[in-house]
DNA sequence: GTATCTGCAAAACATTTGCAATTCT
DNA sequence: AGAATTGCAAATGTTTTGCAGATAC
């Protein structure tokens, strides 16, 4: 469970706790992700903290993520093989991606899913689960 | 219901019933992906029909998945942002890829799964499910 | 004979790598 | 000072595009 705050002492404090020594770019791209739970891929990243480090460079924001995935504090996402995209939720959930907006939503499913005689003698690792089509926003704007 | 057998004839009436024009490389491909259930990159059908078609270029690889993608007879995957797939099965179901061998499982599941009180009101075109582990061979062949 | 299809070469992108400069302790 | 981090430029790898020649009906 991330119950960490957002201000930066504890998005230092955390990334020392996951053995990630906090620099100013890491501390920044982390809160970004923490604070705008968007699922952004590296240049919605990128283009949103330019403004605050302009000597920021996109190696580093791969560098970083990277890193992250590393110690898994994050997940990435692939639901288009143009666009990788990251989560800090890291738990096991799914998401859905509206055809019309490009928007990212989290999607937490009910009953405990995912029976299949498939892998009963497999090990998963990772559970990847996601949909695309048209979201309620969207309809209802198309409807118009 | 994928009731075609795998003759180049039928493949041919199959092909032309999707408003496709059956080439000699579109019948091969078609063919290569019906016959081997393995959801093959682009690399891997490009190698295997070079011996059987060694003008083949992948440029005509990619047109072809694409066209059959539009068309409706197979559908993409994307498990790693490097590598997408494609599988001739079109109906909703799950993969699994062994993080040792590489290979990628049909996964089936039983019970109705996927309901999520999140995507009440939107609505749901593609549903992408898949697993990462290793498989039961691995296992067996680590534990030797 | 005209449409379509194929395949080469080049372009377009996302991501990674090598390495030199900078920063931190 | 020494080790880690950053960021530029170049390399890599996949997919797309432009276009000329080949093929099919």
């Amino acid at each position: 469970m991330n119950s960490i705050t957002n201000n930066s002492h504890d998005v230092g404090l955390f990334l020392k706790n996951h053995g990630i020594k906090p620099s100013y770019q890491r501390l920044k791209i982390y809160s970004f992700l923490f604070e705008n739970r968007i699922h952004p891929t590296v240049d919605t990243i990128y283009k949103n903290l330019c403004p605050e480090i302009p000597t920021l460079s996109k190696t580093t924001v791969y560098n970083t993520l990277n890193l992250f995935i590393q110690k898994n504090i994050i997940q990435k996402l692939v639901i288009e093989e143009t666009e990788t995209r990251y989560d800090v939720n890291t738990s096991t959930h799914g998401h859905f991606k509206c055809e019309n907006c490009g928007k990212v939503y989290d999607v937490f499913l009910e009953n405990n899913l995912l029976h299949s005689s498939n892998l009963e003698n497999f090990k998963v690792n990772e559970t990847h689960l996601y949909f695309k089509g048209v979201c309620e926003k969207c309809i209802k704007s198309i409807k118009k």
